[in-house]
RNA sequence: UAGGGCGUAGCCAAGCGGAAAGGCAGCGGCCUUUGGAGCCGCCAUUCGGAGGUUCGAAUCCUCCCGCCCUAACCA
């Protein structure tokens, strides 16, 4: 762990220490809805609880907050699981907040023999409406007292035996709710006698049909916590003003433990949306190709695409723990995965764009191996024997014939370097029927073997290459921004936010790469030399393999031609 | 409108009364058998604004401005 860095959590974590809380005692834990698969945002906050728990020789629990029946499956928590232990991350306990429904409706129980709950016969339309549900007139907002439902004062007695029934399934979904009596004129609509179990029949993925009463987040969350153990709860800011609520019912019920609820500004990330709302729109309206889409920020999009789980992490830790709530450049994000990609990363040649090549000096049928690096970065990577022939593919776009001053590339007359292999001239090109250049043609000098010439003379360029009856095919998925916006959900008149998607994040090209690429495994990552770092996708075939950039290389050449 | 938050460079972010860290991006240069990587340099006379306290304020006080969140029987 490098990360001396501290932030304002950590800082309450050790004080609460330093005061002998929770008889010294840190438990964190993360609390998914598994109803999606998750994305960087959520592993900033797993990250940091998991983090803490690290720091502090503490304990961390992953629960699934699975309150509502409708919306989550087996399958999301499967997900979850596997896509937190990709990025390393690991705890001590899987728990499920359903788990917990007995306890917490004995609880409930507890509330209404107390007074502090009741059932309400009030329709959502309803609760809202008493609730005091802000209203605009005139352009002005105005937020009204709330007023008492006419059910507020039933007796004990009565609730009870009502909330039995609403357990047992007398009542039809939706007919009535447990309801916490607290204050319907408090400032914070929260606290207007919120609603603590709704009538809801729908399977459950672990409880099936046990229950047709469902607590809420609000009832669950924080009685979960105390049941665990948890000390520090953290969340993002949409929960500030359901801390009171939090701690309202904590402090009416016999528990043993205290957690305290801590929140941070969640990630958002530039030309990207980062909530299951929007992934699940571009999923299901088939904008992408799945949650695992590598131009997702999905854990499994980006696992796809070639992130390494180091990256990430070094990523968002770099990017901080705040209470405000900014969006960072996604290039941060590409710049902590180059850094480690570079540093890993084996090297190889491939040829994105073909164009042939023929060194008319070179003897026909002949063909040599030649040594190349597997990586400069790590001298342990060692070297590989790479073919060289008469007749090579080099990039399209390192040849042109009418050069601007800046290029240094290949052009007639000019002599460049093959990486590892000679310094070639281009002497002529063929063209085709239609006077298309079709093939460029070269000499090469023998001298200059392994790339070094003798006699000193210099190149200003060294060129990628692949031996043309050598190479293997190969496809290759260049991803760009998914939306051309740095936030596209900011939009203006009639346009949404699916207008600003890009046509460009995906182009798909067919090139040749070293024989070496043959054997390629599913999520092995390679660097193209002066291409970009590559990863074999899952869809790769024999005699077919299929690679997404995961990231391109600063290239020098382009930016002067942009500019 | 009420309640809750947040405002330090293009982006993220340190800083917590002694006088603006760092990273990304950008811009120059060196180096280079990847126009990669690396290395060097530049990039806030000023911290949303205005007052005030103080020898001294991004840091304390007052007022103002801007932005975000909530107003589900979702989480």
């Amino acid at each position: 762990m490098n990360q001396t860095t501290t932030d304002f959590i950590r800082d309450m974590v050790r004080e609460d220490l330093r005061l002998g809380k929770n008889n010294g005692k840190v438990q964190t834990r993360w609390p998914p809805e598994p109803n999606g698969y998750i994305h960087v945002g959520h592993a900033k906050g797993f990250l940091l609880a998991y983090g803490i728990a690290q720091e502090f020789g503490g304990v961390f629990n992953l629960r699934f907050d699975d309150t509502n029946p409708t919306k989550e499956e087996q399958e999301y928590v499967d997900g979850i699981i596997e896509d937190m232990r990709w990025l390393g991350v690991d705890w001590r306990d899987v728990y499920f907040a359903s788990d917990y429904f007995e306890q917490l409706y004995e609880w409930a129980e507890v509330l209404i023999r107390a007074g502090k709950a009741f059932v309400c016969d009030l329709s959502a339309e309803e609760v809202s409406e008493y609730r005091g549900t802000a209203v605009e007139t005139d352009g002005q907002v105005i937020t009204p007292r709330g007023k008492d439902s006419p059910y507020r004062n039933r007796s004990p007695e009565e609730n009870l035996d009502l909330f039995r029934r609403m357990r047992a399934g007398e009542f039809p979904d939706g007919s009535r709710t447990l309801r916490a009596k607290i204050d319907m004129a408090h400032p914070n609509l929260n606290m207007r006698d919120p609603v603590m179990y709704r009538i809801l029949r729908a399977t459950h993925h672990r409880q099936g049909d046990a229950w047709c009463i469902y607590p809420t987040y609000d009832w669950a969350h924080g009685q979960s916590d105390a049941i665990e153990g948890v000390t520090h709860s953290t969340c993002d800011l949409g929960f500030e003003n359901h801390r009171p609520l939090y701690d309202w019912f904590l402090d009416q019920l016999p528990v043993r433990t205290r957690p305290r609820q801590i929140e941070y500004g969640r990630l958002n990330l530039t030309h990207t949306v980062m909530s299951k709302r929007w992934l699940r729109q571009l999923v299901e309206g088939g904008y992408v190709e799945g949650w695992d889409d590598p131009r997702l920020p999905t854990l499994r999009g980006m696992r796809r695409r070639g992130y390494t789980p180091a990256g990430i992490r070094e990523f968002v830790h770099a990017t901080g723990v705040t209470k405000s709530q900014g969006m960072v450049d996604t290039a941060l994000l590409e710049h902590f995965q180059r850094q480690e990609l570079n540093r890993t990363s084996p090297r190889v040649m491939a040829v994105l764009d073909p164009i042939r090549l023929v060194i008319t000096n070179y003897p026909e049928g002949e063909m040599e191996w030649l040594d190349a690096v597997n990586n400069p970065e790590d001298p342990a990577a060692g070297t590989r024997k790479t073919p060289f022939s008469r007749e090579l593919y080099i990039e399209r776009e390192d040849f042109l014939e009418d050069p601007p001053s800046k290029f240094f590339r290949l052009s007639p007359g000019r002599e460049v370097r093959l990486r590892y292999a000679y310094f070639v001239r281009c002497t002529d090109v063929v063209r085709d029927a239609r006077g298309e250049l079709a093939e460029i043609r070269c000499t090469y000098d023998p001298a200059t073997r392994g790339g070094d010439a003798p006699d000193g003379r210099k190149v200003k360029a060294t060129l990628h290459w692949v031996s043309a009856a050598h190479a293997v095919d190969l496809e290759a998925r260049l991803y760009d921004h998914l939306f051309v916006t740095e936030d596209p959900t900011q939009v203006e008149g009639e346009r949404t936010w699916l207008d600003n998607l890009s046509p460009n994040s995906l182009v798909i090209c067919h090139g040749r790469g070293e024989p070496c690429l043959r054997d390629a495994k599913p999520f092995e990552r390679f660097q193209f030399e002066r291409k970009g770092y590559f990863c074999v996708d899952p869809d790769s075939a024999a005699g077919r393999v299929v690679f997404n950039r995961t990231a391109g290389l600063r290239d020098a050449w382009a930016k002067t031609q942009g500019a």
